[in-house]
DNA sequence: GATGAATGAGTGTTCATTCAT
DNA sequence: TATGAATGAACACTCATTCAT
């Protein structure tokens, strides 16, 4: 074990900020979504990163700022997709029905993101408190909604005086809720929620749920 | 196992197992609610029992040991409380109304138990699946609800086929997941959602979504 | 929020691995020779060091780590000193008695072997079981030993059929348990066997022991 | 010491207070054996012994007084054997036989009395050195080898002028040590030294370097 | 005399963070 | 910019010992 007091010529020294950077919050971003914050180990994400701890502590300042930046650029990546929702011309139903299958999709191909909004939940959101870059990403999706709510009672497809606040976040709910307790909920049921199967039915039923509310 | 005397300890060495057991279980739900798992600080739990670290140890094993005592309580209550609604004779739609109102403000009142169950899925549920206890502690409220949809489809005033298992998961959903998100939530849309007013608007909307879809 | 940390300047930070690491063997050498493995402490290891806990568990893992390479380094120690014994073309009486005195003296200034070795025969040998390192240091006394008694049976200066491995033991046993238990010895019989004069009639005496044995 | 009940402790509260003392003792004597004075644990002791910790406290003040009292047991239980030699009227050459014999087995069967004088000896001897009990314990073995030799050395069996102390530490070194590092010496030459043939090999070596030295 | 709950000072180990190179 | 050795505070857990019953 003895180890050789040669310079070393250094293998990966990659000098290239940006991609240091960018390598550190993927590894947070797994680490944390794992273990959430405290469990987190600062070391195990240099690990992952393939960089050092002094890296993280250069351009994040401490595990708390880097907890910041991992959160920001979740909601970022969120938001970018909502963007990319374009319901404006569907009818209403058949967007409201898009738009329930985005929501339930992206928690399904985005666990880190559920155990993100969990963890930062139970630090009373402080840190996105605090983050006025992420204030500033008001929900998109909430203009969307209030959008197809409109269209849909002056077409009479819809009931009128749905509030579009809460139907944001009962949407949010039915996807949300899912994924944030499937082990619990597999574990008590006796059954994989994950599965391909469990995943279709629960949409349907979703689906089905919001559209039988909205129905006038 | 005397019970008689106040749950304080006296000044130094009260010498009551099932008081010192209890206080601990208190203290801890308390520190894991707040902290999570990792988060959690045996000594903050030891201190805010009254008692000390080495009793925590005596009758739970470790750190991990106490964590499954206190889901296994807070599941416990969950259900007792569960047991105590009867909506056996009232009418379908009141029913309904009446257990999802338990819920949501079980969920209300039982901060604790929002942040314990995240927790426990952010570990997959490791520690529920080792639990025999907690998994024959099947969820009571998923026979209410069969009872419900089946009195309801019987009597007309509720939709066919409808999987008791999915509306069990609706249900719980729209309750839990308020109260789970309600800090990045309010902080999102500036308003406090803990509000009074919040809550109910909130509630009533829940109990419009299900009754909605469920009338035929 | 997640640990409040102060900046400490601290004196000295070497960063010299090398020294660290034989800073942190010879502290524990001591320690462990003069408390044994469960009585030694960590703590007191990293004072003595001049470095600290952190340290040793880098470098060793963990206390039975840091055992372990203690024991592996005595033994080597040993084993060194012993590949400088050259009797190969002294006269075999002459060998022997060199050899011996070798033995006894190195136990008399290694009383840290002494310990070490006891405290290992106390956990039954675990470590040393397990040390590829220590098992491949065959002791080359043996072959030594073999040596000298082929060549005084030829030469008919001692006796025949010796075997070398009991022979072995027997010199071991006249140097080591001397030492090994010379406080209890000394105690019981009031006289302070440490002594030069003690030690000196003690290798006198052991030395006449084997070879009037040896003597045909 | 009363002797006449039977050791057996009845279900709970036995009230016999010689008899917890001597279960105690027991108890701790095979503890301390197996790990040592730091290593064993008072919790393990009162569990073993059947009784409880505060009967060790009440009995023998701390832990380190048990141990002296375990020691003194352990000296007192030697040196009762040791009386039961008798070689008066054997021929010196057999009694010298005999006596090493009875050396080499008593270490062979009480592998408890090796470690508890290993343990002693790290600790320099200090609670041999304070019990005033043991010191007065004198060993007789040296008497009947001062015997021995004086008759051997007048029938002309035996060389003269052999240090009685310096050949009763000959002899106890060739028994102790043989057991006290059986497990490194086991896992050195790779065999397995307990067997009985390996015993009776070393015991007839040990004997015939004795005998071999003293022949005139 | 006996029991076992209670205690506080440790004890090994881990952590976020800093600094020399 | 990059590296990894170094640090001390904290952490989970243990121990010998005491005390109420």
């Amino acid at each position: 074990m003895t180890k050789s007091k040669v310079a070393k010529p250094g293998p990966k020294r990659s000098r290239q900020p940006e991609v240091t950077r960018r390598n550190i919050l993927d590894a947070a971003l797994v680490e944390f979504a794992e273990k959430g914050l405290a469990g987190a180990r600062v070391d195990e994400i240099a690990a992952r990163s393939g960089s050092n701890k002094r890296m993280i502590y250069e351009y994040f300042g401490n595990k708390d700022g880097l907890w910041l930046f991992v959160l920001e650029r979740a909601y970022e990546k969120m938001r970018e997709e909502e963007h990319a929702i374009d319901v404006a011309r569907m009818k209403p139903e058949d967007g409201m029905r898009y738009l329930m299958e985005f929501n339930f999709k992206f928690c399904s191909r985005n666990p880190e993101f559920i155990a993100l909004l969990n963890a930062e939940n139970l630090h009373k959101a402080g840190f996105l408190r605090n983050s006025k870059k992420i204030r500033e990403l008001y929900t998109p999706l909430l203009a969307v909604i209030t959008d197809l709510l409109e269209r849909g009672a002056k077409e009479g497809v819809f009931r009128k005086g749905v509030d579009p606040v809460e139907m944001y976040i009962t949407i949010a709910a039915l996807g949300f809720f899912y994924f944030s307790n499937v082990h619990t909920l597999s574990t008590i049921f006796g059954r994989n929620l994950l599965g391909q199967k469990s995943q279709k039915t629960r949409l349907d039923h979703s689906i089905e749920v919001v559209l039988g509310y909205l129905r006038p």
